[in-house]
DNA sequence: AGATTTTACCAAAACGTTTTGGTTGTCAAA
DNA sequence: TTTGACAACCAAAACGTTTTGGTAAAATCT
């Protein structure tokens, strides 16, 4: 005697299917000693309601979409991996609701609006998590024009949507404090392009943190790299130590600058928590596979799917902006040397 | 005038819903003259059924599900992203048909079978992905039970359904094969335990290869590693050399495992490439985060991800079981010396 | 030519919900 | 006692497809 629709449902209660509906609807019109009855019995006997009539009948599906570029810079294995992470941080949210979660995946960026398109138009889906955003961004506007329900993972210069982001400013300023606190005084940061503004940010973050210190800002300290070329910031590696000999603290933006950077040491003979500390921004690569694991700040990327999704469905009942700062903290792990 | 359901693109073709919905489906009771005009009206005006309401309708739903585990051996940065790239892999087939892909997380061995479950009674999804298949495997036998159509990735040593994998047996026979033609006779292979499937095949796959050398197998020379401990591998190489001093060639069954033989290496002064050849199972680290990057067989697990979803569409009409052995093959980059 | 099969089409039912637009009965206010 | 408001329920329509069970006309066979 298995329950499978609220038909059966209905009947086996002696209600209505439309009281069965708004009983497990939530609605007021039933009172509430029949809704308890109505959810006991529904729970009793596993009833799901079938969420294609549902999504069918009431063209509004309770679906969460995601988009996850294949090319250019996310063609690489460290930002996928940051993806991978961001969407593991939500799935406890989608799991505990009955949440439909849509994946899409996007070898250009051609593919890419295409399946926004497809989320919203095809899939009905009404809310949406975007990243990356660009001032000026095509898919906001779209969003905006379908009366789409997102947020952004990172803000652009111009913000007029929720976002999460990890507070980069921060970040830059902690590990400065903290370099410092174990007697550095100076320090080659190797960032990415400011054309990125996360890392507009950390410069931001780097150059108020010397401020405090009294340090001075020094150029020739200070190189950006692209943000996917590990050979590239071997060279830049090499630079910083031709013009700055004494170097013997290297900041790095990204897992791929502390990888050059480990290699070019190594091959400096200089040894990494005794010779030369680095510090990092973390990832997979740094916290346990390079040699050794580098001191890092963290980057809690589950923790920002977490704090997006927790937005995203906030924001579709209040039809309100928010947004959420995830604040980093220092992982030590051995590769920056104490001078005091 | 924009055309959003069948109903709108029935009454504008002069046709009728049926025919319209048997154009689309490819029956044979419509004249290819009215089949193509209406494909080509539909195609035109960017038509979409209804996922939702065809589901419905017809009582199967074209919907894939994937359940990701979080927790074990898949709490790992490397085994994610080995998901990730499946995935990836299963992406475009599932932008070109009308699909909905779900694809749930999960934290414990508990919520691994809920999820699978979820997929089943709630999402009501008939086609399923699996992966990591134990003989007598309980989701096996659920998925059955529910009459659900799945693929694993994977083989157990029982087999009754349809699967992809890699060839594990003719991985490890290339990579003997490539280092006989480089004139080594003598290596050690750093594989997994062999209650892993894969680990097995891996070991008979180098077997076979000895034999047809001629080549005795030495029991001094094959380690098994736990699958996630890089620091473990590195005591099994020092070991390996303290045994056999000579040793100038190992085999490597998984990233960890060779990043900890280039850890090894690194400290007891032995250049790779050089001193030490390395060769290994191919990935994201060891392709262009190692230094140096290493030579490896081909992993693809995109390939692996494609050809799942491809049979997991077949099977679902044919009810026939099937499979796909992926071919790998040695990418060369440069860590094993030529003796000749 | 008449009978049968095949081709090409269609109206209506079905899928399992939600939503709309009610109705009925009770209770307080006039 | 009538009126209005409210609480608690329900029948039927709607959502956009697919499928079922047809029909009429054309083609083929006897």
């Amino acid at each position: 005697m298995r329950i499978v629709n609220i038909i059966e449902l209905a009947k086996k209660l002696n209600l209505s299917i439309t009281t069965v509906s708004r009983a497990l609807g939530g609605y007021s019109d039933v009172s509430e000693v029949t809704r308890k009855r109505v959810m006991d019995f529904a729970k009793k006997h596993n009833y799901n309601p079938n969420p294609y009539a549902s999504n069918l009948a009431s063209h509004k599906s309770n679906a969460v979409g995601f988009v996850i570029p294949l090319y250019g810079l996310n063609n690489n294995t460290l930002n996928q991996i940051s993806y991978f992470k961001f969407v593991a941080g939500m799935s406890s949210k989608i799991n505990q609701g009955n949440i439909l979660f849509y994946m899409l995946f996007a070898n250009s960026a051609k593919e890419e609006m295409e399946s926004y398109k497809k989320l919203v138009e095809v899939n009905k889906v009404k809310n949406i998590i975007i990243h990356n955003v660009q001032t000026d961004d095509k898919r906001i506007e779209y969003l905006n024009s379908k009366k789409i329900n997102f947020v952004a993972w990172g803000r652009s210069k111009k913000i007029n949507y929720s976002w999460v982001d990890l507070d980069n400013e921060l970040a830059t300023e902690l590990i400065v404090d903290y370099l410092y606190s174990k007697g550095h005084q100076s320090f080659a940061f190797i960032n990415v392009s400011e054309k990125y503004n996360f890392a507009h940010l950390r410069k931001k973050g780097f150059q108020k943190a010397l401020k405090k210190y009294s340090l001075k800002f020094d150029k020739s300290l200070y190189q950006t790299t692209s943000l996917e070329d590990p050979s590239f910031s071997k060279e830049i590696t090499i630079n910083l130590f031709k013009k700055n000999p004494e170097l013997n603290c290297i900041i790095c933006s990204t897992e791929y600058s502390s990888v050059g950077a480990i290699q070019e040491c190594a091959e400096l003979n200089k040894k990494i928590g005794e010779d030369v500390s680095i510090i990092t921004f973390d990832g997979p690569v740094v916290e346990s596979l390079t040699n050794p694991k580098l001191t890092a700040i963290s980057h809690p990327l589950e923790e920002l799917g977490t704090n997006a999704i927790n937005i995203l469905l906030n924001t579709q009942k209040k039809k309100q902006l928010s947004n959420y700062l995830v604040k980093p903290h220092i992982i030590e792990r051995g590769s920056v040397k104490s001078l005091i």
